[in-house]
DNA sequence: CTGAAAGCGCTTACAG
DNA sequence: CTGAAAGCGCTTACAG
């Protein structure tokens, strides 16, 4: 269907001011070879006539495209919203235009939604990978679109990644706890490369207190009743855990509503902000959302500078304390 | 900055399929007067090429987009990103290529992310307005535009509305609040036109089941620690008040944190999805995005065809009684 | 500093 | 059912 008509050109412009459509063009690309004199008489006319700019036509001919397309694993993770929202605001700063899409954490959405916006003559896709996205379908998209993956690592792929230092979220939280306890202190998470990276710095953390018994579970899924049901299982086996790592917010509440004796004694690797004013329930680690949009924007200017970007840029994590004990 | 290449044009599928760019051009265009011969050649072509269609050069042409924007005030609510996403998912399955932006809350913020789309081409936006959008510019967009807003009325203006019946739930939360309580109950909302309604629900609702003493304070804020002030304020005057409707969890939150003793009698007009699995603290209204998602689009076709679109939507809210009293 | 001309990749009548 | 031609609204050398 078609839209409402906006029929008026850089013609009809170029005509009411009394220059040539080339003149036009040069104040609209913000050409400094204009004199100042004609490029009054262009604005004005554009303003009379309530002219806008068609980037299509500028883009086909230019070959040249400002759109920046953001796909987002899942919209409703209140983190990846929190850093759509930073990422276009970056953007935006730079004179980017960002569409963001979600592909609802399925990999069928990912796929066909990027496959849709190549036709688009988008200029970057910055992508939050879903859960098993393939390396080598995502390198094979890097090889002819400019490519930036966010937050979780898809192993193997050469693409350029930006992503928090799970690594050191783990240690932090780890060391933070242990300042407590000493005894038997246990790592949950998934499989995913986020809660590999954070176990890892568990393990160095564990190791640096000299702790003796330490132990990983990477097969929890991210939903508060499952996790609880997982650590009911696993306090059967091993009813003197004391204190407990989390991979993110959701597991430590599932930890939590099996052993609410543990209440001080729960930390989490990556929190999820909620509420803004309603405090933190487990001493965490932050992830910086800003400041990993920000780090994306130099990532992608220097790639499309043709630099050779950093394969992977660590953002740094901070840790939050329990406000009330 | 280019793009990486892709030079591989109608033309060079035309060429390799050996027939005519028109052909192509037909076949892409899911045209039936194509010979199923020519068809699978061209088929072929374009998948041996690894040709992607433009769609700037076709939209420039043909005069017509399947390009719309979802405009969201706020990304970071739980509330509008499940909207979001929903919103993606149904234009998508019309065929449409959702484009979903954030105006951060900010009047200037999105009148000025309007402004940049209109010359991308858009067919149509779907707007969440943010507060204090006025309705002159909002009427003036939409005689250019197909313009749909969502979920929050700008007064006085003129364009299609689609929107949860306010009304509707604070009548059904206030009745389930009555069917314990029959004391001096109040209602708390921000000054909006979406707590306007909900207000004259809950008026409806407490005249019905004949309670004498009740009241309405519309001049809260959305957040927890201020509602909290508020309500503690008011208690100091009404130290009577046996049971609270208000606007939106947040609102309630405040409340409840002001008098836990009040728990079983607060209700809210307005769910804010957190995470799924952790159960509704309050007994509350749900709005369902989805439906909404669903009628916007219906609503979006009927302006495409031009016909006359109803301009405004109520759609249902399902009461949510608690489970945990 | 400005103008005339070519062309980006498509679609769309219009003949064949 | 298929081909040759015009044109969507711009940008970009290239002369003047």
């Amino acid at each position: 269907m078609p839209n409402k008509a906006k029929s008026v050109t850089i013609y009809d412009v170029a005509h009411l001011a009394g220059v040539s459509k080339s003149t036009v063009s040069l104040v609209l690309t913000q050409s400094s070879k204009v004199a100042a004199k004609s490029k009054q008489k262009v604005l004005n006319a554009i303003d009379e006539l309530g002219y806008v700019y068609n980037r299509d036509a500028a883009a086909m001919r230019s070959g040249r495209s400002n759109l920046v397309a953001v796909v987002i694993d899942d919209l409703t993770n209140p983190l990846m919203a929190e850093l759509a929202a930073h990422l276009e605001q970056q953007l935006n700063s730079a004179h980017f235009q960002t569409i963001i899409v979600s592909s609802n954490n399925s990999v069928e959405r990912q796929t066909s939604t990027i496959n849709n916006l190549k036709e688009y003559n988008v200029a970057a896709f910055i992508v939050c990978p879903v859960a098993n996205t393939c390396a080598l379908w995502l390198d094979k998209l890097a090889s002819h679109y400019n490519v930036i993956t966010l937050m979780h690592e898809v192993p193997y792929s050469a693409a350029p990644c930006v992503l928090p230092d799970y690594n050191k979220a783990g240690h932090l939280t780890t060391l933070e706890l242990l300042t407590n306890t000493l005894n038997t202190v246990i790592f949950i998470g998934d499989n995913s490369q986020t809660s590999k990276a954070q176990a890892a710095g568990f393990i160095s953390a564990c190791e640096q207190k000299k702790v003796t018994e330490y132990c990983v579970i990477t097969h929890a899924e991210n939903s508060v009743l499952q996790a609880k049901q997982l650590f009911n299982e696993t306090l059967v086996n091993q009813p003197h855990i004391s204190a407990v790592v989390c991979a993110n917010d959701i597991i430590a509440q599932g930890v939590l509503a099996a052993a609410p004796h543990l209440l001080n004694s729960i930390v989490s690797c990556q929190h999820v902000p909620v509420r803004k004013d309603l405090g933190y329930t487990f001493t965490c680690a932050v992830l910086n959302t800003q400041e990993i949009a920000k780090r994306s924007l130099l990532v992608l200017q220097e790639q499309l500078q043709n630099n050779t970007a950093p394969v992977k840029t660590l953002v740094n994590v901070n840790l939050q304390i329990r406000e009330t004990h």
